[in-house]
DNA sequence: TATATTTGCAACCGAACGGTTTCTTAAAAC
DNA sequence: GTTTTAAGAAACCGTTCGGTTGCAAATATA
C-alpha cells in the first residue's frame, strides 16, 4: 500500500479540482468524471488517492457511490500555515507601525 | 523547462522542512543541508524547485547565496484554503446555533 | 433470466521525481 | 599562484505518477 499525504494529494490539479467541486455536494464517480477532459478509470484513482488520506468519504447507494469532502481533513493544511500566517501578521503590523510613525513624524 | 507549481513544490517532506528552517532566517545552502540527511546536491535540486516557482529568493553574498523565504508566496496557498474555511465556519456556526437551541429547550 | 449500468482493479506505458556521483565554475584563503 | 571552499550542472538510476485499455463484480432494468 502506497504512503498518502495530503500535501501530496493536492499537488495535483485535477484533485484540486475534484475537491472544489464535490465541496458543496456529494457526487458519484460518473458524475464527478463528466467535468474533467479525462476517462472515468482516472477519475477513480485519484478519488482513491484522495480515500485513502481520508480527504474523501464514500457512501454506498444501491450501485452507485457518492464522494463527499472530510472538512475536516483540509484543516491539517491550515494549520501546517499557521507558523507562517503568524509572520506575515507580524510583518504586515511592523509595516502599519513604519507607516503610523512616518505620519506622526509629517506632523 | 519544467512547469513548477507551488503546490506540487510543497508536495516534498524536504521541501516542506526547508521552507520552515529559512522562514526566519536567511541560510545557504551548505547550511542548510547541515539539517538533512541527504547530500547537498540533493538539496540544491529543491532549492532550485523551490525558487523556480518563487517561493524563495536568492542573495548572492561573496561567493556564498543566501535563500530566503517570499512569505507572500505563501498565501497562494491561504488563498486556495479560503473557500473551505469559509464552509467549516459556517459549519462551525450552525453547531453553535444547535447547541443554543438544546441549553433554550433545557431550561 | 438476459442485458445494461456503475464502479473498481490490474497491467502496461511514457514521463517526471528524488537521489547519487562526477565535473565545472568562481570566490576565498593560504 | 596554489589550494580549499561554495555552489550549480549534467548524466544516470530506480521508483512513482498520471493516464489508457481491458476486465471483473455488483446492482438495476428489460
Amino acid at each position: 500500500m502506497m504512503r498518502r499525504d495530503i500535501f501530496q494529494a493536492i499537488a495535483d490539479p485535477t484533485r484540486r479540482a475534484i475537491i472544489t467541486l464535490i465541496a458543496l455536494q456529494a457526487m458519484t464517480p460518473n458524475a464527478i468524471a463528466e467535468n474533467f477532459n479525462t476517462t472515468r478509470q482516472s477519475v477513480s484513482k485519484h478519488l482513491r488517492i484522495l480515500t485513502e488520506c481520508d480527504l474523501l468519504k464514500q457512501e454506498q447507494q444501491g450501485r452507485e457511490i457518492y464522494y463527499s469532502l472530510q472538512l475536516e481533513k483540509m484543516k491539517e493544511i491550515d494549520i501546517w500555515l499557521q507558523q507562517f500566517r503568524k509572520l506575515w501578521e507580524t510583518r504586515f503590523h511592523q509595516l502599519e507601525n513604519v507607516l503610523a510613525t512616518i505620519k506622526k513624524q509629517k506632523k
